[in-house]
DNA sequence: CTCATCCATCGATATATATCGATGATATTT
DNA sequence: AAATATCATCGATATATATCGATGGATGAG
């Protein structure tokens, strides 16, 4: 997991939406099929959510899937876009490690200290 | 706290390993007084520490400022930069939110499915 | 006061990105 | 076979970003 990649991939404002909108499994407008149950999104209905052309809405989808955050396979003419999981939970998890050290025990070389 | 502008920020290999330098409070190779436990940079520091222009230190810390992601005050002539931990667990808080929806009751408008 | 240091801003340039429309490949339907 | 639908890729263009060196303002040291 590339947490750099990933941070760019989602610092853009469409790519986030496009990339809320799978983790949220398509909602309602979606007419994912044949199985709903596993949060796909074939390219129509995003291009139909959001306001781009296709060709753009593929190129994100492109982004975010070199990133690794989403995967894709086809069914037919369609293309089903899903999160994948690992590597997001991977991006949370890293996320959730990158603290603030409060430490009080650095050392401070020796020269100029204001 | 805007989630996209923080990834934007961190979209990036030079800026990410500065951040991440002021996330451990600059390690000993940092001179920052007159309060070292505070773990603020001076830019000089980064300078030193990272292969950019100094001018280029400048421009990705104004962006991570821009981001909210980091603060800064004057003593004497030294500028010192720290992260905003406010800011920070807030992203921290709102990746851990985003979560892929599992839910299995979603409904399937009327249309060609594949 | 004068000099040196820190650092933000400016100007310039090269590279990257976002976006669209058009095109064509693949697959399904008729 | 012909028509239709999905979607990735290409070409073009406009905008944004990264980077540097130079400049100058502010502050502290001598």
């Amino acid at each position: 997991m590339d947490f750099v990649a990933v941070c760019k991939a989602l610092g853009h404002p469409q790519r986030y939406a496009l990339f809320l909108d799978l983790l949220q499994g398509g909602d309602s407008s979606c007419r994912s099929g044949p199985d709903p149950e596993s949060g796909a999104c074939c390219v129509v209905d995003l291009t139909v959510k959001h306001p781009l052309a296709q060709s753009t809405i593929s190129h994100h989808l492109r982004v975010l899937a070199d990133a690794g955050l989403v995967q894709h396979d086809r069914r037919g003419t369609y293309q089903y876009y899903r999160i994948d999981e690992a590597i997001w939970d991977a991006f949370r998890q890293h996320t959730a490690s990158l603290q603030v050290c409060h430490g009080a025990g650095r050392t401070l070389p020796a020269g100029r200290i204001p």
